[in-house]
This record gives C-alpha cells, sequence and structure tokens, in this order.
DNA sequence: GTGAAAGCGCTAACAC
DNA sequence: GTGTTAGCGCTTTCAC
C-alpha cells in the first residue's frame, strides 16, 4: 500500500491541529478563510487523500458494492456487470466481483464474508442451485442486519428487496408474434435453461401467445450429452417446423446452426429468433434476430437503485422492482 | 453494515480484557488454555468475525486485489477475470474489478484510486489507448509505491514487473502450420487487433512462418465502418486464398461467415484458423479451430503470482514473466 | 477560530 | 497469565 500524506503530517507542517486541518479541508465555516486555503494549498501539493479504510472504520461505509453473478462467461451478464461498473465508478463506488458458478454455497459464502465487513450492498442474480432448491434465507439474513440487495434478472419472489427484471413473458409473446408475422405456420421452442426461472417464464409467455393464434408448440429441453445442433435438427425435421424460438442465446444459434445441418435457407426455409442480445447473435450466420434483455442498463439501474438507497438512508422508502422492456432486434434470421 | 459483535462486546462479556480476548482468539501460548477455551467458545456462539476494516486498517493490508480489464464483453478477458476470481477466492482474497474500457484515462484513475487505499496488489491487462500512446509511467508510479503489478496478456515491456503472457508468436506458427498440413497454399490474415502488441505479435509469427515455406502473405485489416464478412469476403476472391488466420475470435468467425457468402465450403474450399477459444467459435458453423491462450489457467496463474509476492513478502524475489504455452483446438474449420 | 480528546475495532509492546 | 496503553487515520464533540 502506498506511502500515504496523512492529516497529521500537513498539521505538522503547517503548525495547525489535527482537527483544525480536517476541518479545513471540509470546508468548515467554523475555520477562517485564510486557513482553510493554506491547508488547502499544503494537501493539494502534497497530494493528500483521506485514507478510505480510516474514513470506513469510523463511518461504517465502505463505498463499495458486492456483485454476484453466476456466471461471469455468460455474455448476459458480463454485460450487466458493465452496467453496474460504469454506475458505480460514476457515484465513486467500487464493486468487488464475486462468481458463485451457479452454487448456493458459493453464494451463501460471499453473501457473508461480504456482509460482515466490506460491502455496502449487493448486487446479484440468484444462483441456479439456490433457484432450484428454493433456499433463500442467506438473503433474508443479510437484509435483516440491514444490508440492503438489488437482485436483477434472477430473482426470488419471496425476498423482500428491490428487483430489476424483464418482462420476459410479454419479450417472448413478441418472440412469437414476429415468427407469425414473418410468415411462420408450425414453431417449436429450444432451450437449455429449463430449470431456471427465467426459461419457464418465457416458455409461458410462448405457450400463451401461442395458444391465441391457436396453435401448439413444444420444447425440445436440451442436454449437454450431445450436440445441441443434432439434437435441434432432429427436432426441426421431426416436426416439421419452420419457426424456432430459442429462449437463450445458445439454444437460438445451435438453431441457426442445425438449419445450416439441414440444408434449410434460413429465414426462407426455417425462421429463427433468440433471447439475450450479445456477441453469438451478432456472429452467428445469418445474424440472429433477437429479443434484446438490455443487460447494460439493467446493471445501470440495479446499480443506481442501490446508490440512491445506500445514499439518502433517511426516508427507507419500500422495495421496488422496475421492469425493462425487452425489445426485438432484428437481424437476418427473420423475415418481415 | 451488520451489526457486529466486537471484541469488547466478548470482553465484556467473559470479564476478560480486550487484548486477553484478542490473544486467546489466536491462540497466544501466552494465554491459560482455559481461557482460551471459554473465549473460543463464545466467540463462536455470538458468531463473532474480526472487524475487517479495522484489522486492514492496523495491517495496512486490505487482502484485495485490483483488477482491471480492459473489456470485459471480450470472452478471453471474462475468462482470465474468472480465472483470477477463482484462485483470489481460495485464498481468501477479494477482487475489486474495473473496467479501463481501453481508455488511458480510465485506467489511470483506477490505479490511482486504488493503489492509494484500497488493494495490495493489481492484476491488469494494458487498455489499448496505454499502448498505442505507450504511456507507461502510471505503472511505474505504483510500482514504485511498493505495490505489486502482475500483468497479463497486453504487457508493457518498459515497466519492471511480473507478467503472465502466452508464446503468441510461437502459436502463430502453429497456425500456419495447421493449415499448411490442411492443405491449404494461399493463406491471408484477418484481424482487428492491429492496434495492440498481441496483434502484432500474432502477425509477426505467422510471416516468419510463412516465410520458412517460402510463401507469402498479407494482412487484412477490419475496419469498423464495414462488415467485417464483406471486407473478408472480397479480400479471399481477390488474394484466391484457400486458407485464413484470423488473428482475433472476431475476425475468425466472420472469416467462417464470409465463407459462406462466398459459397466456400469450410474446411474444403475455405480453411480457417483462429485465435482466442471463446464461445464464438464453439458456436460458429462449422465449428473454429483456434489457437487457445487458456485465459482462466493465466488468471488463476496470475493471481497466484501476485498472491504469492503479496504474502512471502520477506525475499522480495525479481519480477518473473511467465509464458503460457497455447495450445491449437482442432473442430470443424481445418482438416487434417 | 483553533485545539484537545475520545473513539471506530483491532493489534502488540510492555507492564504487572 | 492477564491487563494497560498507545496507535493505525480519521471525525466530531466540546472546551478554550
Amino acid at each position: 500500500m502506498r506511502q500515504k500524506v496523512t492529516l497529521k503530517m500537513l498539521s505538522l507542517e503547517l503548525g495547525l491541529s489535527i482537527s483544525t486541518v480536517s476541518k479545513s479541508l471540509k470546508n468548515d465555516p467554523e475555520i477562517s478563510q485564510a486557513t482553510i486555503e493554506r491547508v488547502r494549498k499544503l494537501a493539494k501539493e502534497r497530494n493528500y487523500k483521506p485514507n478510505a479504510l480510516a474514513v470506513s472504520l469510523k463511518s461504517n461505509k465502505t463505498r463499495s458494492i458486492g456483485v454476484i453473478i453466476p456466471d461471469i462467461l455468460n455474455n448476459f451478464f458480463a454485460k450487466v456487470l458493465l452496467g453496474i461498473e460504469i454506475e458505480a465508478s460514476k457515484n465513486n463506488y467500487k464493486i468487488i466481483t464475486s462468481i458463485s458458478n451457479e452454487s448456493f454455497e458459493k453464494e451463501k459464502e460471499y453473501l457473508d464474508m461480504l456482509s460482515y465487513n466490506g460491502v455496502d450492498g449487493f448486487i446479484l442474480a440468484v444462483s441456479q442451485e439456490a433457484q432450484t432448491k428454493g433456499e433463500f434465507d442467506h438473503f433474508n439474513e443479510v437484509l435483516k442486519d440491514d444490508i440492503p440487495i438489488v437482485m436483477f434478472d434472477r430473482v426470488a419472489d419471496d425476498v423482500y428487496c428491490d428487483k430489476v427484471i424483464v418482462d420476459d413473458k410479454k419479450g417472448a409473446g413478441d418472440a412469437v408474434d414476429k415468427l407469425i408475422n414473418s410468415g411462420c405456420k408450425r414453431i417449436g421452442v429450444v432451450s437449455t435453461i429449463q430449470k431456471l426461472s427465467v426459461g419457464k417464464e418465457r416458455y409461458e409467455g410462448v405457450e400463451r401467445r401461442i395458444k391465441s393464434y391457436e396453435k401448439e408448440t413444444k420444447i425440445l429441453k436440451l442436454k449437454k450429452t450431445k450436440d445441441y445442433e443434432e439434437q435441434i435438427a432432429d427436432f426441426v425435421k421431426d416436426n416439421n417446423y419452420d419457426g424456432i424460438i430459442g429462449l437463450d442465446e445458445t439454444a437460438a444459434v445451435s438453431a441457426v446452426n442445425a438449419a445450416n445441418i439441414l440444408g434449410l435457407k434460413v429465414p426462407e426455409k426455417l425462421s429463427v429468433i433468440g433471447f439475450t442480445n450479445g456477441i453469438l447473435s451478432r456472429h452467428s450466420y445469418p445474424k440472429l434476430t433477437t429479443v434484446s434483455q438490455h443487460g447494460r442498463r439493467m446493471g445501470s439501474l440495479a446499480a443506481k437503485i442501490l446508490i440512491d438507497k445506500l445514499e439518502l438512508r433517511a426516508e427507507r422508502y419500500l422495495p421496488e422492482t422496475k421492469v425493462i422492456k425487452t425489445s426485438i432486434i432484428e437481424r437476418g434470421t427473420t423475415s418481415n
């Protein structure tokens, strides 16, 4: 750690007391203008910066935010992280990034460790394991200690905290509309995320909308044991689909590639629409039409909410749930 | 922040002094076994955890590592971050993640802010701007203050610190070999990263190896103003290439897609090999053969080096540069 | 208008 | 074997 300039050093050099120096730097009206200027001048010269650790110890605030992410290799989460980071840095907050790797244990551990002495609040997406197990006590414990949490994307309904989610059901419905308008008659769904709440949510949205067209659909839950492309190719062939909705980016891109295997032209013979407007979607061939969750915006919004709560703690208002609207990014796997 | 159990509380409850309690928790031999046990028992009951802030203030160590990454949306960096996080968490270090977004100013700002009072050391990849400008003083300042830095992937030769790099030149040579062995006669290079040291390094490696086969090559620097695919398609057609080396993942995947535009079968008519074994490579069609940098390993190695240095500060050994060997991941865009 | 003193929670040298 | 004390760097109340 850097050899620091302290208040003590400044006070010694100026022949003033530590407290006078401290007050001067805060422009305390008690102090004469002349002194304030002398102090500030030297402080600037010496490049004085307060010791954040000492300030934190005193104030019980660290100006840091714990971010717990299930999977950093997932482009969506990377986007959210970026959004959080930008907003935090704007407000002079640091972020401590932890990766739960979808594990309940790790999530709990991080929550525990960081809440104890490290962060003023959390931003997180619930791990898959916690979600399947329905274990949410670890969140409530943190909240009980008055450390705010903002959940995004994957949230726990039973936990009473701020949330930022996406209207997945509606987005899924829009995806159906898009395919229907592209002229699709038979639409199938493929997914690698049916264990997650978002996956279920999206499928529900698809199903409902499909029904409104008096049609039916089926879902293919992709298995890791076999090539996604092949599973999808079989699925499309067997059901004679001309439209595929991929509930996550991987599934959707795999569907596009499956068309290649089958020799089906996209979008002429097979239309595809995916979720998550990530890097994969922009680099498939043809480029994928997707329902965008606006991950970055989601991240910055979550950070904004948390920081607001942290700063104007005074009136502790009630938790709110913000819903981000999805939008369809039209590219080459659907036609108009 | 959580309502904490402090040493003071324990000491009050036990009728002992604070220091006795403190020592007991450290199993100090000065303290009687009986007392130690009493103290530990209560501490466990009360779920006592030392206040990290106070410990940090005292010890001048924060057990946190500043990680500065140029671009978190880049899958390679995400992988490295994952490697760092895992290793750090194993050693009970926190990581503070900052994203320079390739900007020199941001990089400097983060370095400054975190070095002043926040982290024990840094792990970073140099931003593009700093690299093109050749501005490295901000790193030296930090080092001067005795805060260790470990650079990875994108390093600054002039800065005297630990480094973890990849043998890009050799990897590039291997890529050439691979294409030649696949039967390629005319090999072209495409890249989106020619401003970066890694880009230059890789191109040099390609050029040299190509020469050893008494062949020639050219490089296409992709411009953001136009579709990558189209630029590459023209490049391939004009030069009649049957092999393409993409110096980064985006360029390589775009080359595969360009083949689609040209109606060239991959790998029969056009072989492609890329760098960075990321998510894009696994989801192109056909799946991309790549030179892997082993990002995750890189991250964990960097973290290991830093933590080692931090913990056994005693013998301050000289900075070292570790070279990670690349390896070729064979997939569908090359033949044997 | 300036300074002394206490205290945030912990550690460690030193006393008893 | 246990306790006292000083101090990490800062803020803040209270005294002068």
